[in-house]
DNA sequence: GTGGTCTAGACCACC
DNA sequence: GTGGTCTAGACCACA
């Protein structure tokens, strides 16, 4: 996982799994890694990774059994699909809305550079 | 001008100048607020609004005369478009797009909430 | 390090690491001292090294690793020359070939002075 | 007369005449223009101009003949050649010969750079 | 009056 | 521990 420096790292993992959970790629009853396994593999403190633990566990996309690991929750793919689909609406589309407005940009554009962001992203593959 | 939490206020107070050059209420060679003033009306220490004007300085939106002020630099519209527009497509957009995605939104779906969202501003007036 | 009162100490120890990075004594991937580190070692204000390090990271010499420590980028050597180069040719010289013209310094005199400067240097050592 | 942000108003006023009198426009007698008078035409504060001609006559460049006006005086040239080589050799030398051997710049690159120098300034011409 | 630099010290988020 | 932002207040050069 390659991190930008724009938003906090474990908010960043933290989206890694919601993103995962909503593609169905983790599904409930998944134990996922242990705080200090993660935290290993992204070079990275442990209490980074805890964090978002204890986020994601808040958010009632992951539980914990003592001494076990985690593991996903029952209603995760729900939750995850809600707090994005929130976060999406709420806190990113204002924004991004105000911003095409100053800057005249409108949905037929936005179309286009979708298409270009497409198309990038089919040549990085 | 209202603060929110989310973004330093050296950043509001520059976008501020940003947004309004585009929007064309402030042209080349308009001297703009002196540091002091416009700290004093925002209820914000000098520091904070200084840096701001550095900012809009060193990307050449503003420039000054010693002694005298700020004022508006004669590429200020072409430079504040082009931070804005930069700023949109490399930053903000890439992320838009990912969560759609991810949440199986289309840009008709999103046609739509634009126009929520413009109604509901509508309603705010 | 000793500050002269012809430039701003900001500017001063933005200036150490330009050239110490050119003489490659800083090199990719170094770590550099924490900002309240090195504000105690020159008896100076954490904010002042701030700004320092606020200038370098925008120019891309060095960046941070979020709540680690500044390093030397990837570009720093590149970067640095260019900048340094740009300053001198740019702003620096044109002053210099001015002031010869007047006082009608050729540059058979200035290799004569250049001379003296170093004898002068290995005297002082 | 277009001033630079790099040097204060004030010292680039003083520059233009000790420039004029080493270069022998003008001479021994002459009138320079009074305060009010430079003044207007240069867009600029009194207090300004006022603050270059101080500097002159304490450098005895000029003279004042209270309530006539201030003249060049009579070692004006040896006096305003000594000032300005003294600050070309003491203050500005020393640096260009610092960066010139951090950035490995020779007095023969010096040579081409000071050949485009006057290439440029005749296509200005 | 203008901006520019700097200090001292606080508070916060993040790792 | 790390950086980042902000305040309060000082001092200075310059116009």
């Amino acid at each position: 996982m390659n991190f930008n420096n724009r938003k906090p790292i474990y908010v960043q993992i933290a989206e890694y799994f919601l993103d995962n959970i909503i593609s169905e790629k983790y599904i409930f009853g998944d134990r996922i890694m242990s705080v200090r396994e993660l935290a290993i593999q992204l070079g990275v403190n442990p209490n980074t990774v805890m964090r978002a633990y204890a986020y994601l566990q808040d958010k009632d996309i992951i539980f914990n059994k003592r001494g076990i690991g985690y593991f996903i929750a029952e209603n995760a793919l729900k939750n995850a699909i809600e707090i994005k689909y929130n976060e999406f609406t709420k806190e990113e589309l204002p924004g991004i809305f105000n911003t095409m407005e100053i800057l005249g940009i409108t949905i037929e554009d936005l179309k286009k550079l979708y298409k270009n962001h497409k198309t990038n992203q089919n040549e990085n593959k």
